[in-house]
DNA sequence: CATAAAAAGGATAAAAATATCTTTTAATCT
DNA sequence: AGATTAAAAGATATTTTTATCCTTTTTATG
């Protein structure tokens, strides 16, 4: 459903959402052990969603990854579009092509209406959302 | 959620569920146009299903994949356990090792209630149960 | 302007998932 | 018994995902 990549970004953009802002840009270097993540691997996630504009960076001394507050109104799913593209997300349970509500699979009767919740979830929660009224860090990453 | 192969499972033991019996018995090269899985690799799938008696098998002559009546009480998960393994199918959303309902991570508490009814499907529905006042074959795979 | 910091980009490597091919084993049927 | 059939098993190949490394570009700051 999500891969680890998604995940990642998640991960990575949560932290971002907790310990940054326009004016205190955090690096790599500062993330990837709390969120468990290798340092080169997750350098890349966050150039990619940078480059498609789900999070900010700036390059150079005092530089970094942040969220600005219109990133900060991206949601789940925008995340996990640009890591993992559409199809993925929305694709059958059993990877029918053809099959949707109109013709469905048997699994997609089934499973289909936990799926949808599912996407409904992150295609309504914004990173906003997720660290409301949440400051502790331990609270995210529990490990 | 369910990897590619765990699809390609489900699938067959769906075709197995409509098509075979004791003494019918389907060969790979029967099943793999009809679900759209490559023939190899379905046989691979159904031979690891046969080797954790999750459906049965006969060499030689007359031979082939067939469902038991006990083969028809598996369960989804079973299937997806064998081709899977269980952690795939239980682990936290995010990845995140100690992650559980008492020590939930912020998108556990979003999205688990969601993976666990969707855990809850497939534990909960037999194969008999799926094809149970449904004989075609359309309804399962609608291309 | 020089320097150092940090992301961006490109190339490569390793691992896992997916897929195929070949040989072996067992059953059935003349 | 011998030939044939079909799964089982093993070996290998391909593709995708995950991960690392190295160089280049940009930019803040002394």
């Amino acid at each position: 459903m999500l891969s680890n990549s998604s995940k990642y970004a998640i991960k990575g953009v949560l932290y971002l959402a907790l310990n940054s802002t326009d004016d205190h840009k955090v690096m790599v270097r500062d993330i990837f052990e709390v969120v468990h993540v290798p340092e080169a691997y997750l350098a890349k996630i966050l150039q990619e969603l940078s480059r498609h504009d789900i999070i900010s960076s700036a390059k150079g001394p005092k530089g970094g990854f942040y969220l600005s507050e219109e990133d900060r109104k991206k949601t789940l799913m925008d995340i996990v579009k640009v890591i993992d593209g559409e199809k993925r997300v929305y694709s059958c349970v059993l990877g029918i092509k053809n099959c949707d509500l109109d013709n469905p699979c048997v699994l997609h009767k089934l499973v289909g209406a936990n799926k949808s919740k599912f996407i409904k979830v992150l295609e309504g929660t914004t990173i906003l959302d997720l660290v409301q009224g949440k400051q502790k860090i331990e609270q995210f990453f529990p490990f």
